[in-house]
DNA sequence: GTAGCTCTGTAACATTTATCACGGACTCCC
DNA sequence: GGGAGTCCGTGATAAATGTTACAGAGCTAC
């Protein structure tokens, strides 16, 4: 697939010099995936680090026996700071990067991160941010974790969900909500049943609408 | 207090050229500084990013209800991403950092962080091993709060102890461990009379031994 | 020594979360 | 229409953690 130099002048125009953008058109490798589409495993090794153009991904940390839980969402115009800090010494993954959407990304080769970090402002900016924005992320994701109810936490989930793809309504199972957050189906059914008494939400099957998010 | 050029030049001589080293020297902040003492707080602005030269230095999250969990330990010539992060748009902290030992450590002015990332290949690249680790370690803290139990994560957290300063007998009252662990004083003694019968630990007033570490 | 303090042990109970078991509902395909 | 597969609801029970309450042990100051 071609990318076009308009395509990047009008996501990155006014984030990143022209000379820049030159340099993503020439070496990134533009790229349209699936929802569902596993785009990095733990061990697997990084040979580019990927910035949405559009669509969301959803970074999960595995245990080792099997279980997952969801760190965060990357959205429009992020990257991911594990494969920048991955990458800048050929490290292998310890995360897992799904599509939760249809999304669309460049993917910029290794060694372009280093050498564009001393060579353009605007890029060494931009990876600052990137690890910055990842920092709270993870803070945020310790903060659920630690502090907060189940309850708590599939409501928070769900606001997430829901502000990453713009809609209330959301095609996904207990199982899967329950992978999320690290706990089994039967705990998320009840607790989703319990959010339905209370009002908060809508149960259909495969289906959750979202009702008063606050 | 002075920082000589030989004692950087012995810490960090195989790290940074002779030129970093000058400006580490003029620029740098020696401090040094007790156990328990307050090196951040959650909110408060950070001027300097340190980098330690001896001791560690504990790294907590606090919730809005004053509770806290460990993130991870500063040891030997670690830096703090945080500080990095926060310095290079002037944030605010969003964790506590408290010296768990006596701590010498080198305070750089936030200006200079940026400024040498372009100027010293070394910095850069001792940065970017700064944010890898402490990913590393958010990730570490993460995989111990979501996937393990609390039996599992004060033993963990008592060997880490003791990997840090390097002993097998600490100091602390259960209160502590219960704040470091986000749960109360009642559990952590539960929890540690089981373990001491199970010939993990020994038990005194303010003192704890570390049996079988493994 | 003894009053006051901090720290620890522990029982009793409540709440939260995990696990097991099973049945019903819905969907797809033949 | 009837299997087969997936998804959901829910009771029963267990395990883990949190909370309350209180007693005693050790230290310090006077």
């Amino acid at each position: 697939m071609k990318l076009e130099i308009e395509v990047l002048q009008q996501q990155f125009g006014n984030m990143f010099e022209a000379s820049l953008l030159q340099e993503l058109a020439q070496v990134g490798n533009y790229m349209e995936v699936e929802e569902g589409f596993v785009l990095m495993r733990p061990g697997g090794y990084i040979r580019s680090v990927p910035i949405l153009i559009s669509g969301s991904v959803k970074i999960l940390r595995a245990d080792s026996e099997g279980r997952e839980a969801l760190l965060y969402y990357l959205g429009g115009l992020d990257s991911c700071a594990m494969s920048l800090t991955c990458c800048l010494d050929r490290r292998q993954s310890e995360i897992t990067a799904i599509a939760d959407e249809k999304t669309r990304l460049i993917a910029i080769p290794v060694e372009k991160i280093d050498e564009w970090i001393t060579k353009y402002s605007s890029w060494k900016q931009f990876v600052f941010m990137t690890y910055q924005k990842r920092f709270e992320d993870l803070l945020g994701a310790i903060d659920q974790i630690a502090f907060h109810k189940l309850d708590e936490r599939l409501l928070g989930l769900l606001n997430r969900k829901s502000k990453q793809c713009g809609c209330t309504i959301f095609n996904i199972t207990h199982e899967e909500l329950g992978q999320e957050l690290a706990t089994s189906r039967e705990v998320i059914s009840r607790l989703l049943k319990q959010l339905e008494r209370l009002g908060r939400v809508k149960l259909s099957r495969n289906k959750i609408e979202l009702l008063d998010k606050n």
